[in-house]
DNA sequence: GACGTACCTGAACGGTGCTCAGGTGAACGG
DNA sequence: CCGTTCACCTGAGCACCGTTCAGGTACGTC
């Protein structure tokens, strides 16, 4: 077997799925694979790289074919919903996939386009990178926020009032909010 | 000695600033204070608990004195200030207030200011409320980001280039983006 | 002097990430 | 057919971690 990185990538994310980020182990992940936890340092250098390639692999999941019709904010907007979707359809996605992005070792693709769309409309560059950067962390830090709450309801607490917890529409309130705030800079610009 | 707990927590903000939270564990604090660590849960129900201590305690020290003649979006941009400016004075402070958040042990007070703020002008309250996560968010994301790369800079690594790493003027940008799109809002909604 | 209780001890439990010397077996060039 | 290489894996061990628990000590109060 030549690529068994392949292998264990993918069963590392069905425990993330079923017993969470905190039970994603390398003992648990070499042991549901038959094996001794020392194996996987043959593959990756530490378990820091292993959940970056998992990261990476959930975003790679939820992907969604690129559309060339789309004006820069639709680009965001869609950017944007498809890294919410793309966290939300893991357990402990999202604090996953901020996590590798903070420690800078995965998960930069979603910033990368986020810059190209708001570059694309002549706004300066170290704007446009301040405002993909603005945009990021408001997903990670909402969807986070979100799905904690989520699987708090869905394990048994009585919670989940659906009044004022992060959603869906505080989502997209929060979003528009700041392409809003790009939007006004972009016309002062072309004004100019 | 009756509040012991206050020197546990002293102690705790010495050694998160000088070793930084992933070696600020039980065992360390308490043989810095000189006994065991099983003597620390008489004070603390578990770590969680001891961390949102630190980080509500790392707040208090940043705090300044508040001001009431100041306009809603400049409440907003001193509140920022402040959390930022007290999150970057110790060691890991973003992530140690960021995660005690998340898991909504403390840290809220930054949170009701901001919603305070934005409410005061006559906007919807949800909205109000997704405003202030907005920032909230953003703020964490932010800083945490910038810490690490300055921590990462002061260690030694060659990095810290100027260019387009995220600090003080990223921030105002990032801030202004998100002030003005609800100024965008508030205005409609006072045209209304 | 007895009692309650705040505070602490010391040992242990069941984990964690990671290292390292060494072994096994298949592929490959001579 | 042999020898070498190398990807892959073993098994033991290191130095931690958070947390629990039965028990001990010392002080303030009735």
């Amino acid at each position: 077997m030549r690529y068994r990185r392949t292998d264990i990538i993918a069963r590392a994310v069905d425990i993330l799925d079923q017993y969470g980020l905190a039970d994603l182990s390398m003992r648990r992940i070499a042991s549901e694979l038959g094996f001794q936890p020392s194996a996987l340092y043959h593959h990756f250098a530490n378990k820091q790289e292993l959940l970056a390639a998992v990261a990476d692999e959930l975003l790679e999941r939820g992907a969604r074919p690129r559309r060339d019709d789309l004006a820069w904010d639709e680009v965001i907007v869609a950017a944007s919903h498809e890294l919410r979707d793309a966290m939300l359809a893991y357990r402990d996605g999202a604090e996953l996939v901020a996590t590798v992005h903070a420690f800078g070792l995965g998960a930069h693709i979603p910033f990368t386009r986020l810059r190209g769309a708001i570059a694309g409309t002549g706004l300066d560059d170290e704007l446009a990178r301040a405002a993909a950067m603005t945009i990021l962390h408001f997903v990670f830090g909402h969807v986070s926020d979100e799905q904690t709450h989520l699987q708090a309801g869905s394990a048994g607490a009585i919670d989940s009032a659906p009044g004022g917890r992060p959603g869906a529409a505080s989502f997209d309130v929060g979003l528009s909010l700041i392409i809003d705030g790009i939007r006004q800079r972009q016309s002062r610009t072309v004004r100019a």
